[in-house]
DNA sequence: GACATGACGGCAG
DNA sequence: CCTGCCGCCATGT
């Protein structure tokens, strides 16, 4: 995979959008398959500016705990529950169910 | 220009 | 097992 080719923020955009329905991933995942395990926090900043402009399913980036730690900076609170919800995502007290079977590896799935 | 904070994660205590 | 601290990059004050 040739990393670094455009922006760090497009590089976590196109991860995102590649994340199959029904399925989730985290910051750390997608900040490793980039190359910036260390920045997790980067990945997060870069959707934050997602959500904003771009068509991105930021919902299905949760932390490495499976926790909707982002919630807050959508639309509304729910709105990443049910959009999560929608795609057969069973999330109770604000965790992900299942997050280890529903987890999508990027350097893995997508090699 | 410097300090503090943030959609995180890993390691040490 | 749980809590706390550090690192990393960018933005806001």
């Amino acid at each position: 995979m040739l990393i670094n080719n455009e922006s760090f923020f497009e590089q976590v955009y196109e991860v995102t959008k590649l994340i199959p329905k029904g399925r989730v991933t985290s910051y750390g995942a997608i900040a490793a398959y980039l190359g910036t395990k260390q920045s997790a926090r980067m990945v997060g900043w870069a959707l934050h500016s997602t959500t904003a402009h771009h068509h991105i399913p930021a919902h299905r980036v949760v932390n490495r705990n499976g926790l909707l730690t982002g919630k807050h900076h959508f639309s509304s609170p729910e709105a990443m529950e049910q959009l999560l919800a929608a795609e057969g995502i069973e999330v109770q007290n604000n965790q992900v169910q299942d997050f280890d079977k529903l987890f999508w590896d990027p350097s893995k799935e997508l090699l």
